[in-house]
DNA sequence: GTATTGCATTGACATATGTCGCTTCAATAG
DNA sequence: CTATTGAAGCGACATATGTCAATGCAATAC
C-alpha cells in the first residue's frame, strides 16, 4: 500500500461505444451564471417571490404598512425578506414620512427571464 | 408594567394622508408561488444554473462524465448538484451501462419562465 | 418636551446548503 | 472469479438561511 506499482495501462474504457460526444462547452458565462444564480436564489422562496408579485402587479410604489398583513410572518422578518430583495437589486425603496415604498426595478429581472425564454 | 390600563384610543394615524390605497391583492396563487420558488431556489446555484445552460444546449442527453471536467468541484458535489436538480423536477437521467445520462425536462422551467415574461 | 408609530437592526436559534473525503454499488473487463 | 470504472451515498464540517422577540431609530402627534 506504501508503494505505489504504477503498472496499471490506464487505457481501461468500460464498453466499445464512447461514453458520449466529446462536446465540452467553452464556459461563455461564468459571471452571467453567477448574476443569474444570484437574481434565482432570491425568487427562491415563497414569500419573497410573491412580494415581487405583489409588488409587479401593482404598477407602482407600495407601502410596507400594506404588505404586512398580507402574509403571516412578523414583521422583522417581512423586512428581512425585502432586504433581500433589494440586496438582489430587484426592488428598491423610498422612504416617505414615516413609511417605506418598495418597488420592483423591472430590469432585474430580464436577463433570467430571457434565458429562460 | 404588570398592569394593563387599556386606556389608550388607538385612533393614531401618523398623517393626514392615507398610508396607501387598501388594495390587498387576493392571494391567487400559494402553491404557485411555492412551486415557482422552489424551482428558482434549484437555479439559485451558479454551478446548477450552468448545468441547466448546457443541458438545455445540448439538445439530448449528456454523460456525468463529460459534465464533471467542466466544473471545478469533485464528483461527488456535482452529483449532488445533479440530484437537487432532478429533486427540482428540473432534469431527469437514465442510466446506460455504466454512465448516466441526463437531460432537461422542458416543462419544469415553463411556469415559472412565464410568470417571469 | 413625551408618546406613538412604521420600519430596520440585532441577537439568537434551528434548519438548510455547499463542499469534501471516504465508501459503496452496479456494471464491465480481464 | 477479481480488478477497475462511473456514479451515487454517507458523514462531517463551515456557512447561509428563515424565523422570531427585543430593541433601536427617525418622524409624527400631542
Amino acid at each position: 500500500m506504501a508503494v505505489d506499482l504504477e503498472l496499471t495501462p490506464k487505457t481501461k474504457r468500460a464498453a466499445g461505444e464512447r461514453c458520449c460526444e466529446p462536446v465540452v462547452y467553452p464556459d461563455v458565462q461564468r459571471e452571467q451564471a453567477t448574476r443569474m444564480a444570484e437574481v434565482a436564489r432570491a425568487l427562491g422562496d415563497p414569500i419573497r417571490l410573491q412580494l415581487v408579485d405583489v409588488l409587479r402587479r401593482h404598477a407602482g410604489k407600495v407601502c410596507v404598512c400594506e404588505l404586512v398583513p398580507l402574509f403571516d410572518i412578523s414583521q422583522p422578518t417581512l423586512s428581512h425578506h425585502l432586504g433581500r430583495l433589494r440586496a438582489a437589486g430587484i426592488v428598491d425603496s423610498e422612504r416617505r414620512g414615516l413609511w417605506a415604498y418598495y418597488y420592483v426595478l423591472p430590469d432585474a429581472l430580464e436577463e433570467l427571464s430571457a434565458w429562460l425564454s
